[in-house]
DNA sequence: CGAATACTGTCCCATGGAGCTAAGTATCAG
DNA sequence: CTGATACTTAGCTCCATGGGACAGTATTCG
């Protein structure tokens, strides 16, 4: 339950920034090179990089290099990391809704924005 | 798909950390003071605190004083949101699965009833 | 060969994160 | 009133992150 906690402390933190998680939403479907990665960014070459980088040390992400062109895809190990975590907390939640019940069954203020 | 997008900057980071997961994994359990969660980690409680005031400030908690105590009750929207964006991938993913079969050789585990 | 393309390496800079100590405030117990 | 408890505020380090500029390397194209 606990061990692979530096594992998760990179998964997490590279889904902590926007472009980031829209590199890995582009990843989502298909393969793709870095420059066309870049291309929606606003975003120097080198900097947009730091966050390729970031995608493949956490995990996210894997990179080959052909000629001159590197191309990335998405990996899907780091998705059921976050998947077995939340499934953690659910459960221990779950544990104890009737606890909980004086704060939860009343409807949230906040909106449900899904 | 992206306009929540600064919410969940927040709703990552705080996961980012190991404290604070672990902070959560407490509070999933029930209520608790700021103290009594303190107690099993190694650290200043300014320092503990920040992680309390980052957690409330993403959302995943919410705090109330009473005399001297404030007690951390765990949120459960933000689990929602990263649910929300598990799924949006998830569903990117799986939309061109055929295309991606030549990297994803194990077999794919559907969602389980979330 | 020479030029364009696609990265890559290096350095700089500002901000923010994560930790600390020390001192302050506000209950609560006696 | 005094003292202990439970935070809170302030201010300080150190390092990581997210951005930039600029120059360098390595392919590919004409």
């Amino acid at each position: 339950m606990g061990q692979y906690s530096e594992r998760l402390n990179g998964i997490f933190q590279a889904l902590a920034d926007p472009t980031r998680r829209a590199v890995l939403g582009r990843l989502g479907k298909g393969p793709a090179s870095i420059s066309e990665l870049a291309k929606p960014f606003d975003m120097a070459l080198p900097s947009f990089m730091k966050h390729i980088h970031f995608l493949e040390d956490s995990g996210w992400i894997r990179t080959r290099k052909e000629g001159r062109v590197r191309t990335c895809t998405i990996e899907k190990q780091p998705f059921a990391a976050v998947e077995a975590w939340l499934s953690e907390q659910r459960a221990l939640w779950e544990g104890r809704t009737d606890r909980l019940e004086r704060f939860v069954t009343t409807p949230r203020r906040k909106d449900r924005s899904s």
